[in-house]
RNA sequence: CGGGGUGUAGCGCAGUCCGGUAGCGCGCCUGCUUUGGGAGCAGGAUGUCGGGGGUUCAAAUCCCUCCACCCCGACCA
């Protein structure tokens, strides 16, 4: 007999909270706003970490430490990065029991200290470019927080680069877009749209902003990734400058982007069902579970024995990486899958003595209710073929999901009435100002997401004021 | 900071209106029986009833006050 478990969409907030509570990834921590990611969350951040950190290892780059508190004077040195960021900022004003000279800011992001130190180490064209990446922990007081989308602290990875030109940057900007674009269509099996920030969305202090923006179950918005093009206005803030090709002193071109626990949230919002975590086979801490069902302890003897044999064969191969054998004793087999259920894991093998005569095991996917008889020999070949059908599944799933739930309105009318109606991502245009953007995000709670890349354009006519839009904007009700 | 709600055993809650000495479910411990999708029976342990003050012979319950948390807004590169 099943359990009660809170039905979807009944209400959602509830729903994401217990599979959070049900797969014990994490909890309130006694400070308002702060979270305390528990050992099955974190193994996920960690399994995001090693896959994030080998690409952007690909692309060039190389990991280093900055300092937590930065002064606040140079959180001052950019006009608009002060404006954005003070109202949220934590700040150490105390310190060896006195009153510090200068407060200390809790970084809420690394521009300012990454500036400064660049400012030391760039002196020549040589030296260029320069491509970091940090993985640490921000703090920003937001005023209402939500366990992984928005935490008063948070881990995530801030990459930092400087170039010789402007171009250069750019093309840095876009291709860490990219590779956010596919470690989450890939590895989280979360389709998203890249494309541009509006003025009014980008981050304080950039040239331009551009994210990807997944859609979530219950119609609402995911910013899970942003990468920046900084332009020189924290190279000319920092002072970061170098001698060019022609021997004279000029300002860098910087470019920052980052990607944080928020996407732990985004996963469990994308996949996860009323029985609680669905994990996609490339990023699931443990691939594979396998549970000995015995009474006897012969059968136990057995069953194990098979079990590890099952065990060693998968791991043969580099495919399936993590294998659990769950030995616990005292467990009802039915307690044992519905905790493995609970934890998401991508597939189960159940061995019991009936199996261990056939020679085979019950093989089980966490994605959809299949359960089926795979003899010894085939075992190996059928759950890597079958982690990969869930892996596509689950991608395919989403993007229908998302197909679905993107509408293409032309009137202000329509967009009203499909906001409240389906929610989901809206494609309109625009007229490109910031007051028609202000307009309807008052007066319907949506924003612009992005200004999507698009192939081939279609030009069109706002649907506030019908003066023209060379393309249609992405809208959402956002996280 | 506004609006709403909740604080009682590890977790989830009833009891509060109408004051009378603390209860249910889950979990936990012991034993037996079970074991292929959330076990059954029997026994057992566990409480500053969010804190402080007041009224009363007597307060989880009534009054005052403070605190914490949750939800909906405002805010959110």
């Amino acid at each position: 007999m099943a359990k009660n478990i809170t039905p979807r969409h009944e209400n959602y907030s509830q729903w994401y909270l217990d599979v959070i509570a049900s797969g014990q990834l994490a909890d309130y921590a006694p400070v308002k706003g702060c979270m305390v990611i528990r050992p099955t969350g974190f193994a996920l951040w960690e399994a995001m970490q090693a896959r994030m950190d080998r690409m952007f290892k690909e692309t060039g780059h190389v990991n280093a430490y900055f300092p937590l508190l930065i002064p606040q004077s140079f959180m001052e040195k950019e006009a608009e990065h002060v404006e954005g960021f003070s109202p949220e900022c934590a700040v150490v004003t105390h310190g060896g029991g006195k009153e510090l000279e200068e407060p200390l800011v809790i970084r809420p992001t690394s521009e300012t200290v990454i500036g400064h130190m660049y400012s030391k180490w760039i002196n020549s064209y040589r030296d260029l470019p320069v491509l970091i990446n940090q993985w640490c922990n921000v703090m920003r007081w937001e005023m209402r927080t939500r366990l992984f989308l928005r935490t008063s602290e948070f881990l995530w990875q801030e990459g930092h680069t400087a170039h010789e030109t402007y171009d250069e940057a750019q093309e840095e900007t876009l291709r860490m877009l990219e590779v956010y674009r596919s470690f989450q269509e890939d590895y989280l099996a979360m389709p998203v749209v890249p494309g541009q920030k509006t003025e009014s969305e980008k981050f304080p202090g950039a040239v331009s902003t551009y994210s990807v923006e997944a859609l979530m179950q219950d119609g609402k918005a995911l910013q899970a990734g942003t990468s920046h093009n900084l332009g020189q206005n924290f190279a000319k803030a920092f002072d970061i400058t170098y001698l060019n090709r022609d021997n004279e002193r000029v300002p860098v071109w910087t470019t920052s982007w980052g990607s944080s626990t928020r996407m732990i949230g985004g996963l469990i919002m994308t996949h996860s069902d009323d029985d609680g975590l669905v994990l996609p086979p490339r990023i699931a801490p443990i691939q594979v579970v396998i549970v000995p069902i015995f009474t006897s302890e012969d059968e136990r003897t057995q069953t194990l024995e098979f079990a590890e044999a099952i065990r060693s064969r998968l791991c043969a191969s580099l495919d399936v990486l993590q294998v659990k054998v769950d030995e616990r004793e005292n467990l009802r087999p039915a307690e044992k899958f519905f905790h493995w259920i609970q934890q998401g894991i991508p597939v189960r093998i159940e061995v019991g003595p009936r199996d261990v005569q056939k020679g085979a095991a019950m093989v089980a996917r966490r994605d959809l209710r299949d359960k089926q008889s795979v003899s010894l020999e085939a075992i190996h070949d059928y759950v890597v073929n079958l982690l990969e059908q869930i892996q596509q599944n689950l991608l395919e799933k989403a993007r229908t999901f998302r197909e679905e739930n993107t509408h293409d309105v032309s009137s202000y009318g329509e967009f009203k009435e499909v906001l409240e109606k389906q929610g989901g991502f809206i494609r309109a245009h625009w007229n490109g100002s910031r007051d028609v953007e202000q307009q309807i995000k008052q007066e319907t709670k949506a924003t612009i997401r992005c200004i999507p890349f698009m192939d081939d354009p279609t030009p069109g006519k706002c649907m506030v004021t019908g003066e023209p839009s060379p393309q249609p904007v992405i809208f959402a009700i956002a996280y």
